[in-house]
RNA sequence: GGCGCCGUAGCCAAGUGGUAAGGCGGAGGUCUGCAAAACCUCUAUUCAGCGGUUCGAAUCCGCUCGGCGCCUCCA
């Protein structure tokens, strides 16, 4: 089998093919940089993330492009409020998003974009709406005129015709022809304060969802492969995309629509009012290392609410010790004659791995596939069967899974400052051990368990890691 | 009102027509000065409940109960 997922579009599993063979175009919606983005934001660009780093797995020429949205209300207000320029403020947010992402492993896309850099190609865009009849100018503001655009809503399998429409609509949004036309450009208001371009279509600033058509459409090209972004995306601003980028192309905005659920804390939605509203910063100050927010927040499917538990996190200890169990039992490992077995175990677990990934993105069982390889590979290694050689494809193996799955590589030897202090009463016990004064051995052992280390006697060796 | 989702062991979580993956936890065992880790065995006759379709259902259909999402700017 090969690589297939669901299709917001189709609502269905289809396989993939790409627009060009060999080649992949993606595109994901990024941050509103008005704020520090919340584990709920990086669960949707860890979605993204694993997409991406799984098609390189494949041998995928990937181009990935994630737009940083800094103009949009919220944006306006809180440079506003703090009194400096727009561009200062977002530089901010979006210094603190690229430093997020890297702690849990968010590999790099090939661009960034920022909607503030691409007014022209915008501002282009609305005038051949404009000129395709599918927009109309009112007042120095543009909007997009729905019935001019028999499909819309079909993304979201909304009927138009019997959509409520009430309370919700604001009422600057008077002179809109249609309440349920949407605005591709905004008039400047005096809110706005120093925030403005002046441009042909007057002084104002884009509507939220025309950057994402322009710059997919600058970048990637007509009829892209991929678009992803959260379910709460999917109605209005993926379904507006759709409708800017086709009344001008005519032809499909993306060929496959990916879209991944919500991230629940403890159950329930992330809100401030609740409490359970973190950053990334946040779980590190709770004392969650990188690598355990990143296997937390991908503990589930992706087309699956998933819960994020605080209280999870021993699991998640006790699971990432396996692997590095099995890298050291594969580092101090001395057998030899095991490879032709081996060479079996790694083709076995790896064809499933593939063909969970494959499965629309079976992340969950795909790592099934890497604990039942650990399990094999320990087991060789208490056989003795591992020497140099298997040493050297066991390890190549669990590489290649991490190079999709990327936490064992997050955070891996940082020295610890007290090293030096543990590995001498390591010493005082192995020398009480080897005159057999268990008592002074023990008494070294409890010492160091006191301070939150655990012991491990192998072979002619003592190893030591913090619990 | 419209569209749609979910309910699987103590916890997390796959599986969506062929007889319940994986992780954590728990019980017993091997190994060990003691441990730890690893490994082995066991831990859901059963998939919210009740009906139905089928040779066969956690998987399809209906109803009920219980959670929840979207319906104009929230990932």
């Amino acid at each position: 089998m090969s690589l297939r997922f669901f299709n917001t579009l189709s609502r269905k599993v289809e396989p993939f093919v790409p627009r060009d063979t060999g080649k992949v175009a993606m595109y994901t919606c990024g941050p509103t940089v008005y704020a520090r983005a919340h584990i709920g934001n990086f669960r949707t660009f860890l979605v993204s993330d694993l997409l991406h780093r799984y098609l390189k797995y494949l041998g995928y020429d990937v181009t990935w492009v994630m737009n940083l949205t800094d103009i949009d209300d919220k944006t306006i207000k809180g440079a506003n409020a703090e009194g400096i320029s727009l561009r200062d403020y977002t530089d901010k947010y979006i210094a603190l998003f690229h430093e997020d992402r890297k702690i849990i492993g968010i590999t790099d896309a090939t661009m960034y974009p920022r909607a503030t850099e691409h007014i022209p190609e915008m501002v282009k865009m609305v005038e051949d709406l404009v000129s395709a009849k599918h927009a109309y100018l009112v007042d120095g503001s543009a909007y997009f005129k729905i019935d001019s655009f028999p499909s819309y809503g079909q993304l979201a399998r909304l009927n138009m015709e019997e959509m409520r429409v009430g309370e919700r609509v604001a009422s600057d949004e008077y002179e809109k022809e249609d309440v349920r036309d949407f605005a591709l450009w905004k008039n400047w208001e005096e809110v706005d304060g120093p925030v403005a371009w002046d441009t042909s279509l007057g002084k104002g600033r884009p509507g939220w969802h025309l950057e994402c058509s322009a710059m997919s459409l600058k970048y990637l090209g007509k009829g892209f492969d991929i678009h992803l972004g959260g379910v709460d995306l999917i109605f209005p601003h993926h379904q507006n995309e759709i409708a800017q980028t086709e009344g001008v192309t005519h032809e499909p905005l993306a060929r496959y629509w990916v879209h991944s659920e919500h991230l629940l804390v403890d159950g329930q939605k992330m809100s401030k009012s609740l409490g359970n509203f973190f950053t990334v910063t946040d779980m590190l100050e709770k004392g969650w290392r990188p690598r355990e927010i990143r296997y937390g927040l991908l503990s589930g499917h992706y087309r699956q609410r998933t819960n994020f538990q605080a209280s999870g996190l021993d699991s998640i200890k006790q699971a990432l010790a396996r692997f590095e169990a099995c890298a050291v039992n594969l580092e101090h490992a001395d057998g030899k004659g095991g490879l032709p077995e081996l060479r079996d175990i790694v083709a076995r677990r790896e064809q499933e791995f593939r063909d969970a990934m494959d499965d629309d993105l079976n992340y969950p069982e795909a790592l099934a596939a890497v604990f039942n390889f650990v399990r094999e590979a320990n087991t060789l290694c208490q056989e003795h069967k591992i020497g140099s050689e298997e040493r050297a494809l066991a390890v190549a193996t669990m590489k290649r899974f991490d190079s999709v799955l990327g936490f064992l590589s997050l955070d891996e030897a940082v020295a610890d400052p007290e090293a030096a202090e543990i590995e001498a009463l390591i010493e005082v016990r192995n020398e009480a051990r080897k005159s057999k004064n268990w008592a002074e051995a023990d008494r070294a052992r409890d010492e160091l368990t006191a301070r939150g280390i655990i012991l491990e006697d192998r072979a002619g060796k003592t190893i030591w890691r913090r619990k």
